[in-house]
DNA sequence: TCATAAAACCTTTTT
DNA sequence: GGTTTTATGA
């Protein structure tokens, strides 16, 4: 349990006390710090496994933790609650879900779902007049339940004398109803309410304070002030009048009341440098005012990194220095120097992706598997340039999080109709399916409905019941019947049936599934196959929880996180944001779009501490790297269609020189041509840099190519990189010339794979060695 | 009520 | 560039 560890880390798992503070740097192995930790407590029999609350900050990241402590202490620790913030609040709220007035059956909102429900109100309270926008409504009321404020508190604080305060009061006001009646909670909400409930009522908080001897929690610097008010009031100490004639977790009365429980032990592991949720109300207060808050705490400091190269950490460390007012920190390795950082600057966004498509093929061919590699960028827009290139180089990748599959359209429509089944109460659910498939219930209709059930204060389900009173046609009173009686039928099986089931009935019935199919729209093919994919996630749900409910299944996939969606298993290289690679590590990392406006990132220029904050997510995204190291960027990137010349980061020049190779430099790429479509235009040869043997190409226009001139009168015309293609079932063999209007011509030297998968390697004149996938390459046979 | 066309918005980062 | 909202007529 000991074994391998440094003194530092050994004293963190074998520490006993009140109150314990391990700052852990990047790759500090404080995971491990924290699993032998908890391993430790129950194998010295400090703690029974159900006396332990360990919060991770994914869920993925609990699955993890709680299977290596099963690993180190040889058995299942069942009782344990390893879980997120999120997951561990609605366990705790469905339980006692009627002390606060819900059902147990509550709905959770996500994000979409806030905002949906906020533009209904926004539009209805005519309040975009005073330039109040769904997204600002969203962040206020959300940073109001970040710090705990109720509708009144946010009243209290608003500016009598602005209007627009009012309005934004009178929108929290009817927000917060809306969701109390729709019997549904959104994800703020989770953490808020649960510390109203133990606030509130000391006896259901005493129960829990008493199950809980241990809490831990990862990520602490990104916890913000209601998680911090959540963990102190269940390390509180249990008052033994509360206790008395309490019902157990396990449905008996309490057998023994301790009389003098102490508050239970906390132990946080955190580091201020990597804290990057402050958007989202995290308050790195929490961390540096550990010890104030908590008097009697240690604090074990990790600072020897088990992780990256000397290069990489030098360059992390430089970065970091440049943030002031953070306590000195500096991480060290014996791991030895290792490669150098490589840069590169692209002419374009499709240049940089090309650049990191050449060099994952070399690292492959180095002996690295894709799923050792990732690429980081700043926004979820940065995707399209890289997926284009990937596609056609034929690397295999999965982009984490972004556009996620519940986002999509047939996807909420079908988790509508569970949701409406599992919780009849929810409005915002309902109205989404009302005509979907269309059914004649048009906005008329709906509005009327609605009025109907505002009237007689009821739901607007339980004004689907009855809708006599409202005049409607005979076709569409019909309608409504039909569907309430699938509906009310569904949600009598909630609890019972199987979460396939009642979808695949509610799909069927509704007749869904036939509407999409009869389409002659060809994306709703690809909407079918989604859905069919749901109703496989349905099942094999099902199949992981032989028990699990309908209840069971909406609340995992509310709280799905990006990371969660990584399978190591699979291998291929991932792309994701900075903000979701932390806490993960990959032995190869593309940094890219390391420019200024997009790393620090324009907005963050107006926010407080800001371009801080935007440091410090660099240096998340440097420290994940173990052994190599790419850091990119572009001359140009285009948004919105146009073209934006891009200049690289101030961050860049905070790293000493001397540990980056400039494969292509910021100066390099500048001092060819100096207007924008030139450099974009720019032929190859012209920038001074030497291709090596196997080194990548760069080359993206079509103009270099003989005989394929004219294309350059307009160079946009001739990128290939946004053209669509397709080339029907054209077969290659090797020994075959080519012509490829990016790289030109070339000779097949293998090819593999079969049918639309098949990948040419193909040795081009200039243009160096590139895998293509055969079907929609850009390329022609020469005879 | 619904299908189509024009117009407006957009991009920080997420549980 | 692409999605989503609004306007228009059938």
């Amino acid at each position: 349990m000991l074994e391998g560890l440094n003194p530092q880390q050994r004293e963190a798992v074998e520490f006993r006390g009140q109150a314990l503070l391990i700052v852990a740097g990047a790759g500090s192995g404080k995971t491990s710090v924290l699993t032998r930790r908890i391993a430790h407590l129950i194998q010295s029999r400090d703690a029974w496994p159900s006396q332990i609350l360990a919060i991770t900050f994914t869920n993925k990241a609990a699955g993890e933790m709680r299977e290596r402590v099963e690993g180190l202490l040889g058995q299942v620790a069942d009782g344990m609650w390893i879980s997120t913030f999120h997951s561990a609040c609605v366990r705790i709220l469905r339980r006692e879900a009627e002390a606060l007035g819900y059902q147990k059956s509550f709905t959770i909102y996500d994000s979409a779902d806030s905002r949906a429900l906020l533009k209904r109100i926004i539009k209805e309270l005519d309040a975009d007049r005073f330039s109040i926008t769904v997204s600002k409504a969203a962040s206020r009321i959300s940073r109001a339940k970040n710090d705990l404020m109720d509708v009144d508190g946010f009243a209290r604080a608003a500016n009598p004398q602005d209007p627009a305060d009012e309005l934004y009061t009178a929108i929290f006001r009817r927000y917060s109803a809306e969701l109390a009646r729709a019997n549904a909670l959104d994800f703020d909400d989770l953490i808020a309410q649960t510390v109203y409930l133990f606030r509130a009522f000391p006896k259901i908080a005493a129960l829990y304070q008493r199950r809980f001897r241990h809490i831990l929690v990862d990520e602490y610097q990104d916890t913000n002030h209601a998680q911090y008010a959540l963990i102190r009031e269940l390390t509180r100490a249990p008052k033994p009048e509360d206790l008395k004639g309490a019902i157990g977790f396990d449905g008996l009365p309490l057998k023994e009341f301790d009389s003098a429980l102490p508050g239970s032990s906390l132990t946080v592991v955190g580091d201020s440098d990597q804290s990057i949720y402050a958007f989202r109300g995290a308050d790195i207060r929490n961390i540096i005012e550990f010890e104030r808050d908590f008097p009697n705490c240690s604090v074990i400091l990790l600072e020897q990194n088990y992780r990256s190269t000397q290069n990489i950490l030098d360059a992390a460390n430089a970065v970091i220095a440049h943030n002031f007012d953070r306590k000195e920190k500096n991480l060290f390795t014996t791991i030895g120097g290792g490669e150098k950082i490589v840069g590169f600057t692209g002419y374009s966004q499709h240049d940089e992706a090309q650049f990191i498509a050449d060099e994952i093929v070399e690292l492959r061919e180095s002996g690295l598997e894709y799923r050792d590699i990732a690429v980081f960028y700043r926004t979820n827009a940065q995707t399209r340039a890289l997926e284009e290139v990937f596609i056609r180089s034929a690397i295999p990748y999965r982009v984490i999080g972004g556009t996620k599959f519940y986002e999509r359209a047939e996807i909420k429509d079908a988790m509508a109709y569970l949701i409406t089944a599992a919780n009849p109460a929810d409005a915002l659910s309902l109205r989404r399916i009302l005509n979907v498939p269309r059914r004649g219930i048009g906005q008329a209709t709906e509005a009327a409905l609605q009025s109907y059930a505002d009237r007689e204060g009821i739901t607007l389900r339980e004004a689907l019941r009855d809708p006599s009173s409202l005049g409607l046609g005979p076709k569409v009173a019909a309608a409504v019947q039909e569907l309430v009686e699938i509906l009310d039928e569904a949600t009598a099986r909630a609890d019972s049936a199987a979460p396939g089931d009642i979808l695949i009935e509610l799909l069927s019935r509704t007749g869904y599934l036939e509407a999409l199919k009869a389409s002659r729209d060809p994306q709703d093919d690809a909407r079918v196959e989604n859905v069919e994919e749901l109703i496989a996630h349905t099942r094999e749900f099902r199949h992981n929880n032989p028990e699990g409910s309908l209840l069971d299944f909406l609340t995992e996939v509310a709280l799905v996180a990006a990371a969660d969606e990584l399978d190591d298993s699979q291998g291929t290289v991932s792309l994701m944001t900075l903000h979701t690679a932390k806490g993960l590590e990959y032995d190869a990392v593309f940094l890219t779009g390391v420019e200024e406006g997009l790393l620090p990132h324009q907005m963050s220029a107006g926010e407080p501490g800001g371009p801080a904050e935007e440091r410090r997510l660099f240096y998340v995204g440097i420290t994940r790297a173990r052994r190599r190291l790419y850091l990119s960027l572009a001359m140009t990137r285009s948004q919105f269609g146009d073209v934006n010349i891009a200049m690289p980061s101030r961050y860049l020049q905070e790293i000493p020189a001397e540990l980056i190779d400039w494969r292509q430099s910021p100066g390099m790429a500048n001092s060819r041509g100096g207007t924008e479509p030139r450099a974009l235009n720019a032929r190859r040869g012209g920038f001074g840099i030497e291709a090596s043997a196997a080194g990548p190409g760069r080359i993206q226009t079509g103009s270099t190519t003989p005989g394929n001139g004219g294309a350059a009168s307009d160079p946009w015309k001739s990128r290939v990189t946004s053209t669509v293609r397709d080339n029907g079932d054209l077969t290659l063999v090797a020994g075959e010339r080519i012509n490829h209007s990016d790289f030109g011509d070339g000779t097949v030297t293998a090819v593999t794979g079969v049918g639309p998968k098949s990948v040419a390697e193909v040795q081009f004149d200039s243009a160096g060695r590139k895998r293509l996938l055969i079907k929609i390459a850009p390329i022609s046979k020469i005879q």
